[in-house]
DNA sequence: CGTTACCGAGACAACGTTGTCCAGACGTGA
DNA sequence: TCACGTCTGGACAACGTTGTCTCGGTAACG
């Protein structure tokens, strides 16, 4: 700045009233400031603007569980797409599910003077961040709560989804429900379990535990929980699984068996709709999550103190697949929507 | 800093010193200061540390056309985590295939100070470009090369895979091959093409243009393309797709009027092995994709100043999918994958 | 012609950090 | 005891920018 004050033979004052687009600089002097730059390859240093202006470096950042899983894709996309409009950038960073990588970029990316926080949060306790939020770097959970501190939270209704689900099946007539989901250490895995019991229950269904897997993390695991459950005496009509890994180790594995029980899982995944088998998938709008979590914290970021905020959206029920069994399922995606529960944010306040 | 300096009852530069973890004080000193960082909420601002070091902010910007799509989603995060490792933070954006946003992007992060930059590019001149590596910025193109300027390119064997394909289906018997491909306006698709005009001409077959279809933006676009194509008098026995959106259109279309023609495309994609029909496709190392062009990038920021390098990696035909015509292909994908053709980087120069 | 008012431009300080240089204190050896 | 060396702490400047204040010039009006 200083070689284009001297090049353009101004004042430091002057160019950067220039770079500001301060109106109150003669015509020819700008002319003269923006051709020095120009020759000069003069490039405004945002860095140091922002450290002058105080703080205002309009970035925040992301921590998602792994970035290269659809589910956080689209909801990175969201998000990026949503403060992009307002001028914001975002530093993306994935904790692999590790607490103390989680910690470690959160705390890196409030050094770097981001000015507001978007979390996936892991299971552990987030004490650590009460501190940033005193300081004033407003946070925002997504997808799963936030341990042990108090702070906005934007989630779908799991819970309902599970309800909803189970409500299905048992309406059609499904007695014997396999279960087959991830860790209970994750959030989520939890509240679909604890909403599944509950549908059971208020609808008098009895729950076998050898029909409830749990920590099933591939395909592969799935496909070897769902083969030993129809090996049973009493096998499972139905299956619920508890995210789209599990459904496509079980669709794999029941097709392979041809044995003909029907299957419900949550989050609904591109191509879901090319599976052999009919599935029912517990779906949320990930675009919306991801948005509503941008628009919570750019509220925040313009000094919104109100209380913090649980913020549930919906799931709905959607049918998908049933390619191989074919022809019965010629409807639009769209119509076939129509026929499903949807339910709203009230639906269900999970603890 | 200040008030941490006054707190503790010590100058400025030693509070530095402590932060930065200089061995030269004082064992009591140190102790001091860091109770009074820990009392007054004292965070390091990397900016301005940033600032007053010359620029070295450990932050690279990332463009790509579409974070939502899984393909740019595991490429990010293989960035992400190869950068993570150096310290080095990424900003992420996505240009969503439009030239002048993309510019825009690219600017801002240079205004930034971003110390590298990774592009997806689209297909227009990125000249404006010349004066940010002159000044000191390095940029790596991915997936594509840029247009209109030299600079490092990570890019996928699209033509040697064509090559492959066809001459994979060729082997097969197949004569009349139809082809749905996006627009030609995009690298990638104009490669593919062109790998396929050369390995068809090899094998002196003549190219039916009615059997070409271009522009294929979505599955439905592909469904109807590939209807005509088999309401001709003469129709493909087998048709190549561009990317997954056209595969999966494809397999749709067939599958619905049960027609028994062959399938081979572009991009392996999660549950490709779900689909209903057996699915030749051309995969690359997505990962490596990521890797390898952070890696580049990365030995610029160091110094690295030799000429601008084309890295070509290879691709490799995978079969897929096949749950609806049955038994006969109940292999594991891992030997699914041994008789099947691989390409190394030294295949094919594409110009 | 003089005075006032206004406007454009420049000097200066400050944002938070760190490198450089210097001063002072302490210890040791002659 | 004095001189020299070493080692720690502090003053100062600088990174690149912008807000504030002030000054000089010009135009308009009395």
């Amino acid at each position: 700045m200083n070689d284009v004050a001297a090049h353009a033979r101004v004042s430091l004052k002057t160019v950067s009233r220039v770079v500001n687009g301060i109106a109150t600089v003669a015509p020819e002097l700008t002319e003269r400031v923006q051709a020095s730059m120009k020759q000069l390859g003069y490039r405004r240093n945002n860095l140091a603007a922002s450290l002058r202006a105080g703080h205002a470096s309009r970035t925040i950042g992301l921590i998602t569980a792994d970035l290269s899983n659809s589910f956080y894709a689209t909801l990175s996309s969201a998000i990026v797409r949503a403060v992009r409009a307002q001028g914001f950038q975002v530093i993306m960073a994935s904790s692999e599910e590790d607490p103390a990588l989680e910690r470690t970029l959160a705390l890196e990316l409030c050094q770097r003077r981001v000015m507001g926080l978007i979390i996936v949060p892991t299971d552990a306790s987030h004490g650590y961040l009460r501190e940033e939020i005193e300081l004033g770097i407003p946070v925002v959970f997504l997808d799963r709560p936030g341990v042990g501190i108090s702070a906005d939270e934007v989630l779908a209704d799991n819970r309902g989804g599970a309800e909803a689900a189970i409500a299905q099946l048992v309406s059609a007539g499904h007695r014997r429900i396999g279960f087959l989901f991830d860790s209970l250490d994750i959030y989520t895995m939890r509240e679909r379990l604890a909403g599944a019991r509950a549908a059971l229950k208020l609808a008098g269904v009895t729950i076998d535990d050898a029909l409830v897997a749990t920590n099933i993390h591939a395909p592969e695991h799935a496909a070897a929980a769902i083969s030993n459950m129809l090996a049973l005496d009493n096998p499972p009509t139905a299956v619920l699984c508890g995210n789209n890994r599990s459904t496509v180790g079980a669709v794999e594995e029941i097709w392979r068996q041809n044995a003909g029980i029907e299957v419900s899982g949550f989050d609904d995944f591109e191509m879901s709709r090319l599976l052999p088998r009919t599935v029912t998938t517990v779906s949320s709008d990930t675009v919306a999550l991801g948005t509503t979590a941008a628009a919570q914290l750019m509220a925040r970021i313009d000094g919104d103190t109100s209380a913090p905020r649980r913020t549930l959206l919906p799931t709905h029920l959607v049918k998908r697949g049933g390619w191989a069994t074919a022809a019965q399922d010629r409807r639009e995606s769209t119509s076939t929507e129509s026929d499903c529960t949807e339910r709203g944010i009230s639906s269900h306040k999970p603890t």
